[in-house]
DNA sequence: GTGCCACCTCAAGCCGACTTGAGGTCAAGA
DNA sequence: TCTTGACCTCAAGTCGGCTTGAGGTGGCAC
């Protein structure tokens, strides 16, 4: 019942209709049908677009996404697939984490260059040594960002 | 003082040559010379590979690098920059923590389908209004890590 | 009934960060 | 001297996630 203009779907999510088509193209999102030529959304497409836009911002892909959300053969989301990108957004964070300490302690460091901390080089060596890896996935890309 | 070949800072940094000359010619690096047409790399290189590793970790872009990194002119790291770095990681760092939580609880929720558990929508809210925001920058690729 | 404009498709382009490949150079060891 | 193989350059390709553009369609207000 009243369904979504993918146009009105934009508008309610801030995406970009190409955005839009692009996910329905990978299977991210499906159109109830058409009138006339016209996608016509489910208004829970909104819900689910922005559980898309969560993961992404947690730095997950596409596909990932795909494999995450509930679908027509699966239509539960996997909680298991949850707690494991859960383990891994820890261990990012955790990442994060040292790294922001590592660049307060160096904004803050008196040695007059970075590299004669003892702190600083420490760092330096786990960052070196991939204690310290950088993140697996691809990210975001929003170049012409238009949340209204 | 024994300057290094390139395949010699190759095996130390573990990042292929490739990217070494990549590096060199985005300016992020630089040779001390040439050994006929071999580059010669001071060993200080490493520590500023490290560096850069470092800063990619945190996701940020090799032309944010280049721009904090001590370069000829402009011999000290920008303290203030660091630090403006080290706050955009502090929200980072929230906006992951939030979204972990969420999974989280996405994970342990007995709602039959997430859409009805009432944390998870409201989470699904904000994130829908942007409060998480996805994180602006394009983090690394790594096709073929070969980290020896 | 007709005009508009939101929608459509399909192909191609773009960005960052590299990698790959073809074809060339040259320092050093045998 | 000759060979080897590590280096060199430059152009093109790759990948994910979209955007852009040209050219087409059709529902709906007038």
């Amino acid at each position: 019942m009243t369904d979504l203009d993918i146009g009105e779907v934009a508008r309610r999510t801030g995406l970009p209709v190409s955005t839009l088509r692009y996910y329905e193209e990978k299977g991210l999102i499906a159109a109830t049908g058409r009138h006339g030529l016209r996608r016509q959304f489910d208004p829970a497409v909104l819900e689910r677009l922005a559980l898309i836009t969560l993961g992404r911002t947690a730095g997950f892909s596409l596909d990932e996404m795909a494999r995450v959300l509930p679908s027509a053969g699966h239509p539960h989301i996997d909680r298991r697939m949850l707690t494991a990108k859960a383990e891994e957004l820890d261990e990012t964070i955790s990442r994060l984490t040292a790294l922001r300490d590592g660049l307060h302690h160096a904004a803050a460091c008196p040695a007059s260059t970075h590299l004669e901390c003892p702190t600083f080089q420490s760092f330096l060596r786990s960052a070196a040594s991939g204690t310290l890896e950088p993140p697996p996935r691809t990210p975001p890309h929003r170049p012409g960002r238009r949340v209204a």
